[in-house]
DNA sequence: CGGCATCCGAATGGATACTG
DNA sequence: CAGTATCCATTCGGATGCCG
């Protein structure tokens, strides 16, 4: 079956952008509800336009993000979660909340 | 509180750490049980010693995982979880397989 | 507003050789 | 075995400018 240790696994790319640098938080993000790219970009600090297009490129293509372009002019896209994307970003949510909570306990830095 | 969002919070670094490219990996593999280094080298496809080295440090300043040297020759050096860092795992295992068994309902690469 | 194209420095990360 | 050191290629990612 599918096994994210393995190199070659369609999973471990998947994997790789869900647990990506920018990728945990969108799906973090993108979690709760539906949101616009500007409101991705302010919610998410220190992101850039490129790594933020980038990035939802990568899960709309992986199938866990849907992009719905109005086309009107100015633009208006929202981004949401498709019922795969949905699931793991409920997971991703829980880890997000996991080391939060955790941090009290850790050494400082 | 603490807020992986945003770009100054300690939980952002650590979050990063376990989010990261490798971090996800050796994380949801100590989550079942401590392993050597050789161990983790071979079970995690594609991984170098010089990243795993990193990443293994990475996480061990972070407090989720304790470096055992036996000191002898040859070496023996046993990695394994700390209390904190078996809660952080477990949330990485749960994400693993999440995405593991969604991928068959995934548009194929 | 939601991008894409280009440029370019910084960081990532693999290969190899070396050590206790 | 468990790393470290060095070198080098690739990628990341910010800044800027442009477009509909």
């Amino acid at each position: 079956m599918f096994d994210v240790f393995a190199k070659e696994c369609p999973s471990r790319q998947v994997f790789a952008h869900v647990t990506g640098r920018w990728g945990a938080l969108v799906m973090g993000r993108l979690s709760t509800d539906p949101h616009r790219f500007s409101e991705i970009r302010r919610s998410i600090e220190g992101i850039s336009d490129r790594m933020l297009a980038q990035t939802l490129r990568d899960l709309v293509d992986d199938g866990l993000v849907v992009r719905i372009d109005s086309g009107t002019n100015p633009p208006h896209t929202v981004y949401h979660l498709t019922e795969q994307g949905a699931v793991v970003a409920e997971a991703v949510r829980a880890l997000v909340e996991t080391v939060q909570s955790t941090m009290p306990t850790l050494p400082a830095h």
